[in-house]
DNA sequence: TGTCATTGTTAGTTGACACTTACGTTAGTG
DNA sequence: CACTAACGTAAGTGTCAACTAACAATGACA
């Protein structure tokens, strides 16, 4: 799951799924997106295709490449929590923090144990 | 933007911001719940604050952080075109597949860049 | 004031990683 | 077979980040 997460860390490789997301594309097609080198991409193509975020198609001498939807669920699976943390208590938050300014700062007790 | 990236695609630090999710937490008790030094936490504190995803709030002579929602919500808006294509295109991805088996290979007109 | 507690900061080291160049591999074509 | 096209792989390099140890800063308190 940690290897899926840094591999879309990347932002190049964030293009690379950006680019294979509705169309299959070849390694060179995708590569003459960038400014790197092909190697380079053929090597995010490497990472993309461990964490599972890309299918890999031989044809010929050509190797085709699309997104996983299957990966891509994953990785929301890892961090969906954030928004929905952060969602629900974006409204609760400021609540919370108009009546602690309210109410003054903390004292030390709240800090221990209970809130 | 990509420092928000960066900053959640460390393990440490995402959870660090499932501790601080819900409680206001000083820096000494975050660090408790990790193996590596205090210091090693005081500079993720330092990058989850510069990436606008925890606010950090002085209170005597400890400081207290908290999960930023606005921030959270950033992360999402960039990364929620994944799983939007992801779980639309599940569907579509596999009747397309098979459709692309009954036609047979794509043919060289398709790769749209050559020459 | 002196001392403790809590935390941030600096210096330095180690390891990961993104990149380039050169080479190897596989498939098609004369 | 010789040649080319499209890729991947290996080796080497430079940069960045995560960590530890030592130091500095700030506030509380007798």
């Amino acid at each position: 799951m940690d290897d899926i997460i840094r591999a879309i860390s990347e932002p190049s490789r964030r293009e690379i799924l950006r680019l294979v997301r509705h169309d299959e594309l070849s390694a060179g097609q995708i590569a003459s997106h960038f400014q790197v080198t092909r190697p380079a991409i053929s090597q995010h193509l490497r990472v993309l295709k461990d964490a599972g975020l890309v299918t890999e198609r031989r044809e010929g001498t050509r190797r085709l490449y699309r997104a996983r939807p299957e990966g891509l669920a994953r990785v929301r699976a890892e961090l969906e929590w954030m928004w929905d943390a952060g969602l629900a208590k974006l409204k609760e938050a400021a609540e919370t923090e108009q009546e602690r300014r309210q109410r003054g700062p903390m004292d030390d007790a709240t800090t221990s144990g209970r809130r």
